[in-house]
DNA sequence: TCTGCAAATGTTATAATGTTTCAAACTTTG
DNA sequence: CAAAGTTTGAAACATTATAACATTTGCAGA
């Protein structure tokens, strides 16, 4: 399965969330970091759907299947599952989405649909050359890039009322 | 005063907020949008420097110079200010800082400094372009635009310790 | 001028998001 | 096994944002 289905089109979801875990598990072995049963039950709940989640949406859920959890315990996963490139977080939202590119370098940029709440992250080499041509042109070193689109998925264009 | 002074390097920085304010009451004639006494002293409060402040930061700030405000009262400003385009927020930060290029139509890059947290504000025409021409191959209607780089602004570069 | 409406502000309470701290359990390594 | 480091549990707290409703202000029309 190379190609990867675009979230907005109906797909075998299944399919995303199960490769999403292989993945995970082949980079955490391979850099040695424990993936262990909270940090993978994060994930999974995470990529339940292309559709970000809160921290305490993660921790009601949790409640939910019996693991009473407190908040430090989430946010303690979702630092590991950032930092190992598993989840990114979306500043405009709050929440978290699974990446779509683990284990590749990349940056990327998120469409969001604001009426159905799906995100479509991309990697644009033509927006990164940019951003980091402007960074360039005034001397900045730049570290961490957040390319957020909120708007209108194709799917949602024409069946809301737009404001 | 056509050119606009570099944040980063020491400024007349009185200049900057009396075009700011200067600025924000003619857009606000022009719109017949009510600049009001509150409206007006946290637009001022924001341009107290380049670096973001957060809502309760104004708050503390107003409430220390004798106006008792609740929450409620800055954020409604805020508001107003952002729907008047005359301040900008930070989704990283979850801060706001006075817009640059008030009343004039454009799309934000900021370049926030981690070390000294000043904020520079960019119209960047190749990475608006870059991201819209994204959005555009994948049918998506954009709406708003986040682009928010952290980094190292050029005067702290080298003098800080590179984490 | 008065009156009545809409916009703006005040006030209280609460919701939503995120962190600090310290203790206990588990894992790895010597 | 023992020591050291990592992970998790648990309680409290800090920060950011909103809801709901009362009051005041500014302004247009009678």
């Amino acid at each position: 399965m190379p190609e990867r289905a675009l979230p907005y089109r109906p797909h075998n979801h299944q399919a995303c969330v199960s490769q999403a875990l292989t993945d995970a598990q082949a980079i955490c072995r391979d850099q040695n970091a424990r993936l262990t049963p909270i940090r993978e039950r994060v994930l999974e709940l995470i990529w339940q759907s292309h559709k970000p989640l809160g921290a305490y949406d993660i921790l009601a859920q949790l409640g939910s299947e019996g693991h009473s959890a407190a908040p430090p315990t989430v946010y303690r996963a979702l630092d590991f599952l950032l930092q190992y490139g598993l989840v990114h977080r979306i500043s405009s939202l709050n929440a978290f989405v699974g990446c779509a590119h683990a284990g590749e370098h990349h940056r990327s940029t998120f469409l969001i649909c604001r009426d159905c709440g799906i995100v479509l992250e991309l990697a644009v080499d033509a927006v990164t050359k940019a951003i980091e041509s402007a960074a360039k042109a005034e001397a900045f070193l730049p570290e961490d890039i957040t390319v957020e689109i909120s708007g209108l998925c194709p799917t949602c264009q024409g069946s809301t009322t737009h404001a």
